[in-house]
DNA sequence: GTCTATACGCTGATAGAC
DNA sequence: GTCTATCAGCGTATAGAC
């Protein structure tokens, strides 16, 4: 069979470079503005290239959201993979605390991109959080229920745990705007690292 | 001057009644949508009226998402307005988270209707958050940093404290879509009073 | 690869009969 | 008060010239 009939070409950089933009300005768009409320106008504006042009880069508004999802949930669930069994407990709950936290503030976009989906009911997420996300929490949680029972940390819910770490730290980037309002001249993330540390601690350090 | 003719008329059971059912069904659309996401269609079908029935009570869809939102911000800071500075410290605080929790529980709507618009930037919300809101948090930020400053419960942010209450309590309302997904057979909202209420326990209870 | 022009359904809102 | 009919504009997406 010939090679280069049968096989889609290599994206030229002239390629590579405008699906960049495109998934960047829907970044933008659709974080700003959800799937619905978001409309392929805004993402070619954002984006610089014309609303045909973008079209031919991607079929539908639909593809351009759903590849901007897949590509964002691989490295959300990161830190959590990243999760050590053989760690110190504590250190290891900390830590992961503090990425959370530094995806909130390096990424608050992507956070707010996945708040917006979740808070609408996850309508076009269904099939690819299903799988993944769900064993890998189940596997977390056995880790952190293993270290319960082992001494290291106290006891509590496992899933409420990691349901409380997430909250605390994408809080700062989903609702920046009213974080913000309520904190002139202070960075939220200045004092956030701390009170999550100490917060975390308190609640996880055993009696001793 | 007459009366009747400078007057409007009271608004007759129907018109009440159609209102409310209106306001309920932009509740239900609103919440899930967000307010570009969502149309009229959508709330006329929701509230079983037609379209330009449901416009004949509201001028536009603008001017039901304003009366939803007003009539929300209100009840929504019911909880922290009750927090008294003449009360017992940790005990009040965790009344508080307690019924922040229950918010979430009996009015998942009203918290994602919220939610959603905080994470797209607050556009709509601008005038009406600026003052009240931000004259209570400083108030009550006040009130937690006196209990502080006398010892009743440990030094930390205020601030954040409030922030870190709002986003707890509220995730089960507004990340409802995910954390039931990961929570087969098990209601959240059995285990989260007791989580929560141990973890400000541990957070705030002074060294002793 | 990129543009102009355009098809065509949906959206918010109005007019006017009943 | 409620309906049918309708409008102008915006929305996604496509056709076809360059």
């Amino acid at each position: 069979m010939a090679n280069q009939a049968n096989r889609k070409r290599a994206p030229s950089r002239i390629q590579q470079r405008n699906r960049k933009r495109i998934l960047d300005a829907a970044l933008e768009v659709f974080s700003t503005s959800g799937f619905r409320g978001s409309t392929v106008d805004e993402i070619a504006n954002q984006s610089g290239l014309s609303k045909p042009n973008l079209l031919y880069y991607f079929p539908s508004k639909g593809a351009i959201f759903n590849e901007l999802m897949a590509g964002l949930l691989d490295t959300w669930l990161d830190p959590l993979r990243a999760l050590d069994p053989e760690g110190e407990p504590l250190a290891e709950i900390l830590a992961y605390v503090q990425r959370k936290l530094q995806m909130s503030r390096d990424f608050p976009r992507e956070s707010r991109l996945y708040a917006n989906e979740i808070v609408q009911g996850a309508p076009r997420l269904h099939a690819m959080i299903e799988g993944d996300l769900n064993q890998l929490v189940e596997e977390k949680s056995q880790v952190l229920q293993a270290w319960m029972d082992a001494g290291k940390i106290n006891q509590t819910h496992p899933k409420h745990l990691l349901f409380s770490i997430w909250s605390l730290t994408q809080h700062y980037a989903d609702f920046d705007a009213q974080v913000r309002r309520l904190m002139v001249n202070e960075d939220p993330f200045d004092a956030a690292p701390e009170y999550l540390e100490t917060l975390y601690r308190r609640m996880l350090t055993p009696k001793g």
